[in-house]
DNA sequence: AAACAATTCATTATTTATAGTGATTTCAAA
DNA sequence: TTTGAAATCACTATAAATAATGAATTGTTT
C-alpha cells in the first residue's frame, strides 16, 4: 500500500463529470492523494514544476493528437507513472505508451489497487501482442465500419473521398481475409479495435 | 428555472465514476435535488414506490438490452423524462426514445440547462415504437446475418425467397431498433444468439 | 368467429457496396 | 537511390441492400 502522504495526481480528461467522479470516488478510498485536473497536455509542465507530481492519470485522446508533446514530457519526468483513462476504442499502439489502463466501467477497488500498485513500483514496461496488420488509417475506417456507419458517412467523417474509403476496405478485408460487414464487426471486437462495453451488460 | 425542492433524479449507469461525476457537478450548481444511483433497469420499480421520480438519467446501453422493461416502466410513469448519458455511439433509432441526450463532454451549464429545462415542461411526449422479442424465424434470418451471408444466401439456406430475407430483416430493425449489419451483429453476439468462436481467427 | 402475429411472397425505385484496374504522392527502409 | 508500403483519388460495371407498399396464408388467442 502507497503510505506517501498527499501523492499528487494529475487528471488531464476533457469530461469534467469523469474528472470529478474519479476525484470523488478516489478520496472516497484514501484521503492521501492530491489532485489536479487540467485540460492540456502543456500545464503539465506548470503544475510539475510547483509540485512533484507521481501519476498522471490521461485520457489517451490527449496524446493522439500530441504525441510529440507527450514524448517529451514523458522523456523529462522519468519517475512519472501513466495511467490510460479509456471510454472509447484506442488504438493499443497509443495504450502501450502507457503503464496501465483503468476504464470508467472498472470498480473503484480496481482503480485503486493499479494506482497504488503503480506508486510502489520501481519499474514494470508492459509489452502487448497487437497483430499489427491493419494501417492506421485502415483501422480508422475499420472503427467507423464497425460501428455502422456506410462508406459515404466514414468519407465524410474522415474527410477523405468515398473512393478512398473504399480502396481502404478492399485492402481491409484483403489483409484480413474477411469480407463481410459482420466479420469485420466481430474481427474488430475481438482485436479491441472497438469496444462493446456501450452496449453489454 | 426549476424551484421544486429535492426533485428526485434516478441516475442509471455503469460506471460510477460517471455516475458520481454527475451527482457532483450537478450538486454544485443546485442542491434541489436529490439522486438515486443504480444498476439495473428492475431498481427503477423498487425506488419510484417509494418516491416520486421526475427524471432518469440513462446510459442507453440499460435500453439496448431490455426494450421490453424500459417501455413498460415508460408506459407506467408516464411523468417520468429520460435523458440519455452517451459517450459512445448507439443508435438513432434508440436515443430517439429518450427525451433528450446528453454526453460526457457536455459543459455542466449544458447539462443543468437540460436538465431544468425538461423538468419544466408539462409534457412532451415523444411514442416509443414498440419493440418485442425477435420470432424464431428472425433469429434464423439474424444469426445468418451475423455470419456474414448476404439476403441471397440466406434465403438460399432457408429455402424460402429473397423477399421473404428482406421482409424479416425491415421487422427485425424495427424491433431492435438497430438498422446496421455490424450493429445486428453486436446484438447478435450479446444476444448470445451467435458466438464469436464462429468467427475467430 | 374475429383479431392478431408470424411467415411467406411481390413490385418499383433508389441507394450502397463490390470487383477490377489504374494512378499520384509521400515517406521510410533497404 | 531505388523500393515499397501507405494514403489518396478515379472510372466502370455489376451486385446487393433498402424504402415504401401491398398482400395471401397459417396458426393462436380472445
Amino acid at each position: 500500500m502507497n503510505n506517501n502522504k498527499h501523492s499528487h495526481i494529475i487528471i488531464l480528461e476533457p469530461s469534467l463529470i469523469i474528472a470529478e467522479g474519479l476525484v470523488y470516488l478516489i478520496n472516497k478510498q484514501s484521503k492521501s492523494f492530491e489532485f489536479s485536473i487540467i485540460n492540456s497536455l502543456e500545464k503539465i509542465d506548470l503544475i510539475t514544476t510547483r509540485k512533484k507530481t507521481e501519476l498522471i492519470i490521461i485520457n489517451p485522446s490527449y496524446i493522439q493528437n500530441n504525441t510529440k508533446s507527450f514524448n517529451n514530457i514523458k522523456n523529462d519526468y522519468h519517475q512519472i507513472k501513466w495511467i490510460g483513462l479509456i471510454y472509447a476504442y484506442f488504438e493499443q499502439e497509443l495504450l502501450d505508451k502507457l503503464d496501465d489502463i483503468i476504464t470508467i466501467s472498472d470498480t473503484i477497488e480496481v482503480i485503486y489497487g493499479k494506482i497504488n500498485k503503480l506508486l510502489n513500483q520501481e519499474n514494470t514496461c508492459n509489452k502487448t501482442n497487437s497483430p499489427e496488420i491493419l494501417s492506421d488509417r485502415e483501422i480508422d475506417v475499420l472503427k467507423l465500419l464497425a460501428v455502422g456507419l456506410t462508406n459515404k458517412e466514414i468519407a465524410d467523417k474522415l474527410t477523405i473521398s468515398i473512393h478512398t474509403v473504399i480502396s481502404h476496405r478492399k485492402n481491409i478485408s484483403q489483409k484480413t481475409g474477411i469480407k463481410s460487414v459482420s466479420g469485420l464487426t466481430i474481427y474488430a471486437v475481438l482485436q479491441k479495435i472497438i469496444s462493446t462495453d456501450s452496449l453489454s451488460l
